[in-house]
DNA sequence: CGCCTTTGGTTTCATCTGCAACCGGTTGAA
DNA sequence: TTCAACCGGTTGCAGATGAAACCAAAGGCG
């Protein structure tokens, strides 16, 4: 009772893995040598600029980072000075991060490199394989998660 | 001089990523519980499945793996008696690497579960959506390989 | 109040991953 | 032949990752 071999090369899930890694590689090129940058710390970076005063909480729901990789994250970046973590007064528990004027400064070199790679990337896919592409991952994500 | 903000959850790359690790995440639950495999592991078996008697730097390429991972998963598994390895009698460097019978029964197993998850995952997808997530797949690799 | 439970965040530990060094076999040029 | 360069595969080590234990502050209920 043989079962018919499975095409890894046609495996969505295996495409999908295949694909996600090359292009998370490239995005890493534009921050982790010339920043010191790991990808999680990047990620933390990029959600306090668009909203800052989060806190690790929060953060691990926007970053999709579970909460050691955040609070790692944080004190690295608090360490080198590009975050600042204020305890809110509220909650003494809770701190609110947000990014420094060094944490400014590498933000502003830091996001438009990825844009234009994400943009090199994406070159090549017509708008209507673009639009697709979208509306399959968000279906993805809802149908995996949890 | 500030930069827009980037926006994380219409980031492509990161919309990616996070559907990658969680349509790999569901499909891990079909092996790793029951049958005691890595995701690696898994890898190397499915492409055995298909491809019987190949060698370790063969099983780099087809499972997208690095040298070392694949080792040490193919070592792991002669030790559970679920693939064997025959030294080729032309290159004593070599080693053929094939499933045992055992391993045959874990495959026919396995697979099947792997497929029906895959077919769960995308069963809210229309068919054209389907096709450009393929496409877009392609392009998206190939854009972003070395 | 006082106590128990919950919550935000950190630390510990065990595992995984990946690079680089390494080992033995093979090849090819002198 | 012989020896150096190369190749397939393994091992060692250092950094990354994640689950679970842990700590301190806050909330809820008597």
């Amino acid at each position: 009772m043989t079962v018919p071999p499975l095409k890894l090369e046609e495996f969505l899930p295996f495409r999908l893995s295949l694909a996600s890694n090359l292009v998370s590689r490239r995005i890493a090129e534009t921050y982790e040598a010339e920043f010191g940058l790991s990808t999680t710390q990047w990620r933390v970076m990029a959600v306090l600029g668009e909203y800052p005063g989060m806190t690790a909480t929060e953060l691990t729901q926007k970053t999709a980072l579970d909460k050691v990789a955040v609070s790692r994250a944080a004190s690295a970046l608090v360490n080198r000075g590009l975050i600042q973590k204020r305890t809110r007064p509220d909650d003494n528990r809770r701190a609110a991060l947000s990014l420094t004027e060094a944490g400014e400064r590498v933000y502003a070199e830091v996001i438009p490199r990825a844009r234009k790679m994400e943009a090199d990337l994406l070159k090549a896919l017509p708008r209507e394989t673009l639009d697709a592409l979208d509306k399959a991952l968000s279906e993805l994500t809802e149908a995996a998660e949890a």
